[in-house]
DNA sequence: TAGATTGTTAATCGATTAACAATC
DNA sequence: TAGATTGTTAATCGATTAACAATC
């Protein structure tokens, strides 16, 4: 084995992918799935009851192929020569996002972008409860987010987290402390993070990690712009 | 032509891509070229003053391979045999990504979200200058933002941008209005646009739009909680 | 020189799109 | 029934990875 092989093979937890009976999902196709649902929303408040995959192609920007495709990862929803059915097509994508339930998210940094996803009406949807906030200064902490929800010393995630098992956390702290904090909401059965720290995260393949640099998507753009 | 061909050809710019002296750049590229500076800055800092590909695609979590492709899409700056000369490399990826020049920026939409990238100490990186907001209610805006920037109200869009041009503008506002702002944005020269409205945006295939949306970043997630 | 690592071409892999038989 | 649109298989496209001759 030479050094070069020594050095690509580990890859760190590649191409997200989860099982549904089976079949692996690819990762693109669960990230098109929270869209789906909102059009599909969307087009049941508009009262429209029936849809073609190319016309919902449309509304998302898609190919239709890629529609019927990513709908049947999880099963058949189409009346062939129809359709689809908008209300029973979204209760099913509901059903394959799990939003039968609540989900219970707590925010780890309230800093300047965590005290600003707090004060963000749009950032949770119907279907989620922020429950607490965690930051080393949860005074200053308080003050900043104009407090919605109570927020904890760091030091008491693992007191709350035992009291109330949580769901997904939201990361925004400083870089240095985030794998460990990190570490530590996989040791309390947090299942999935959002991160908006500029770190990759290592965390076991069973959580799942998006990662959103809002720096990097302002600097990459710089690309783009002429001469001058 | 069928209805479905119809609906599926027109596309609205699909793969967003960039020429580079006749080679198009894959826009995947593009998104790993910022992290790529990033790292490098990381190790010219560190004092690390040579690294191969390998090592460097270790930290970046990419494939070696891939790393000498990405540059290969600009030109060689590496030595056979040896790898690259950190500096050097930091240098030429600067300079693909046009950060030897002050990029200007806007933001449009003053409310929750807008204020909190505003107060986000990480988001504007050094090169990047923020100018001025505009928002429908300045002076709600202004309290919100606890104001580092002068802010005005939208309608002085034109006036402002037409006394000193800028590259970018970052997107924060209702949706009901983004369309019609992108469009005056458009027209007022404005190169790039990061767009946190959770609707697509039409621009020129010579402007350039990220969409970054933090709820569907969220809501996807919760595809992989597990039962219960 | 011998060893290491590049730049680049070829192979693989996965995702998107097209096509079409099945069928409502 | 005739027309439309699904679900699914096959074709295409692009991106990632492997391999290796060139070369420092």
């Amino acid at each position: 084995m030479t050094k070069k092989d020594e050095i690509d093979k580990p890859k760190p937890a590649a191409r997200a992918e989860v099982e549904v009976e089976g079949k692996k999902i690819p990762d693109a196709v669960v990230k098109r799935l929270s869209l789906y649902a909102r059009v599909l929303e969307g087009l049941d408040h508009e009262g429209v009851d029936k849809i073609s995959s190319a016309e919902l192609a449309r509304r998302l920007g898609l190919n239709s192929s890629q529609v019927r495709k990513d709908l049947a990862c999880f099963g058949q929803f189409g009346v062939p020569g129809f359709g689809y059915w908008v209300r029973e097509l979204r209760h099913e994508v509901h059903r394959i996002l799990g939003k039968d339930r609540e989900v219970f998210v707590i925010l780890v940094g309230v800093g300047n972008l965590g005290a600003a996803l707090l004060s963000y009406k749009g950032f949770l949807k119907q279907g989620f409860t922020m429950l607490w906030g965690f930051d080393i200064n949860p005074e200053a902490a308080t003050r900043r987010g104009r407090s919605p929800i109570p927020i904890f010393h760091v030091d008491e995630l693992d007191q709350k987290l035992s009291e109330r098992p949580v769901d997904m956390a939201v990361l925004a702290l400083p870089a240095k402390e985030a794998q460990a904090v990190a570490d530590r909401l996989v040791a309390l059965g947090v299942k999935a993070i959002l991160n908006f720290v500029p770190i990759r995260l290592t965390v076991p393949p069973s959580v799942h990690v998006r990662h959103v640099d809002l720096s990097l998507e302002l600097e990459s753009l710089s690309f783009y712009l002429g001469e001058e």
